[in-house]
DNA sequence: CGTTGACTTAGAGCACACTCTAAGCTATAC
DNA sequence: GTATAGCTTAGAGTGTGCTCTAAGTCAACG
């Protein structure tokens, strides 16, 4: 006896619906069923739960972690295969977050013009301000140009 | 004369399908049409769309960003509203980070764990492994566990 | 003056990931 | 033996963000 679908949704904050709908999908076939029909899940199953949320929550789409999970079912000979998917899934997090760290750059320079316009009582005050995005900025690959917040020195004095 | 809408998906990358999408979600009010009906971006329009693809590549909804227009168009009285948008988006796009991050340190256990089962031939050696998570880290909020990595030193020599 | 190409629109369709409903089964409690 | 609670299924519906189609307008070229 191991844990009804109901107690892994209290435990892991996964509804119901969406353990059913991954079922589905493929990506529980571990999952047992005890005389009556109902899911039967095992510590073991709790663990390849975990690693499947850790995959979906970092961004992998369903479908490639039921690649990830059928190469699991089918034991030792996919060990290279898997370690390839965490190592491509690695640099694919890698990627999202210097991404998102770039992006950081410009809200801050965002919060930095609206402080100074506050200051100044109007966004006016930033309309000379020539911000005009690179060919990489606008693809999201790097962000090389010079921050708002540079140009700070180059306002006038707050009336 | 400012750029057709497919200069600017060309400038882009974002598809003239996009724009329009875009136009039709109210996010580019302040593009302006010609005699004939077509839309003329200046380059203060390519200033808000570089604003907009920010915050939609960093994940902020359609209908958030739209919102944020709309007191874009009010002018300085929505200054204040305008810098809290940036300020709560900014502790968001902190937080995906930092999750981002632990899942990071998760995969990194699972890229020793296959390198280690690939060394031994089987995944057979990490079965008294017992990797049960948290209640926070079902959640995605805190991953304070041991790592399989810390565990490497328990395993037998390879044969 | 007709063809070409780039634009316009409304609206349909699609992919993804849920989210829920309806109808039904089963084990236990009274 | 029947009510209740908790599970089961197939399949419909939702929300988000595109993505595309069809039908049409318009300006310039030869």
């Amino acid at each position: 006896m191991g844990y009804t679908i109901s107690q892994v949704a209290e435990m892991t904050g996964i509804t119901a619906h969406t353990l059913r709908f991954y079922d589905k999908q493929g990506l529980l076939p571990f999952v047992d069923r005890n005389k009556a029909g109902n899911r039967d899940f095992k510590e073991s199953d709790l663990e390849w739960l975990a690693v499947i949320t850790c995959l979906k929550k970092s961004g992998m789409p369903v479908k490639k972690i039921r690649q990830y999970v059928d190469w699991g079912m089918e034991g030792d000979v996919t060990l290279n295969q898997r370690l390839e998917v965490f190592e491509t899934h690695k640099k694919v997090v890698m990627e999202k977050m210097a991404e998102l760290d770039n992006y950081l750059k410009k809200i801050d320079d965002k919060i930095w013009y609206y402080k100074t316009a506050i200051d100044y009582g109007t966004a006016a005050i930033h309309s000379q301000t020539n911000c005009v995005w690179t060919d990489d900025e606008w693809r999201g690959t790097s962000f090389p140009s010079q921050s708002y917040a540079d140009r700070s020195a180059s306002l006038p004095a707050p009336t």
